[in-house]
DNA sequence: ATACAACTTTGTAATGATTACAATTTCATA
DNA sequence: TATGAAATTGTAATCATTACAAAGTTGTAT
């Protein structure tokens, strides 16, 4: 996704296309890491050293609220931010860290009792150990 | 559940039933609304004066840690609380703040890429209006 | 080009949930 | 009843996030 696109992509968001904007979603676009604030912050204040934190926050709120990006709250003290908004699952390594995506199989996910509700998000999150500290350290 | 079943109940996960620790699991027994710290904390003051806040911390941290309640962080800026460690969806309504359980639809909840991994936990969480408040207010 | 209004960015201070920690109290047992 | 371990308490610290007002930037009409 290269700048004009991106430029058009937040556009179509309703969300006007500044220096910042761009710069923070193209990291999200290009790191897909789930980052949370400070991850984005240390990263573009090299390349923008006048760069505050609250500009990150403020534009990720404004990217969450137009539907760009989601909010993942898999971590329980912070914030992560996932570019990919299609419905996917999140698995977070208890020993590294390290959140992946996860991939639904098929289609199916039903509830019983889901009839009443209007369902704007879906979370699906889990924890355990991934596959390197499973090999790494059998026993924890 | 009375308070024997309770007693033993928390012997059974290795905690040793006092008396704080068996009405705060009392609570959330009797009480399925998904507290968080705060409402456990105001409930159980009345019947106890001296209680503080860092009880009612310790102890859900040590429940979550035995495996007898389960931490729900679908609030963003809270965790919440339920006695209730079986496998299920949460919904939560961002008009009236509510949580709903879910039942899952028979058991198929499946991902592509989730083979290496160590699952040890899973949260199902939905967002959106319930149907109270869709009725109450279609627009919003 | 200029001025103006609207919007964006910044930095500091405030907020608020959670945790750290040390002191006090309670409990179980000899 | 004495003693040591565990539980509880209260205050202070932590830290991610938000509030807010000032400063900077952009686009547009004159």
């Amino acid at each position: 996704m290269n700048i004009a696109q991106i430029r058009n992509h937040l556009e179509t968001h309703d969300v006007k296309p500044s220096h910042h904007r761009i710069k923070v979603y193209q990291y999200l676009v290009e790191n897909r890491n789930h980052p949370n604030v400070d991850m984005i912050y240390r990263e573009l204040s090299t390349e923008i050293p006048t760069l505050s934190r609250t500009t990150i926050y403020n534009t990720l709120n404004l990217f969450v609220e137009k539907g760009l990006v989601s909010l993942i709250t898999i971590a329980e003290n912070e914030m992560r931010y996932d570019a990919d908004t299609s419905l996917h699952g999140h698995f977070r390594c208890h020993r590294c860290g390290k959140i992946y995506d996860l991939r639904l199989k098929g289609s199916a996910l039903e509830f019983e009792n889901m009839d009443n509700f209007r369902v704007d998000e879906s979370h699906l999150y889990f924890k355990g150990l991934c596959g390197n500290c499973l090999a790494e350290a059998g026993d924890k």
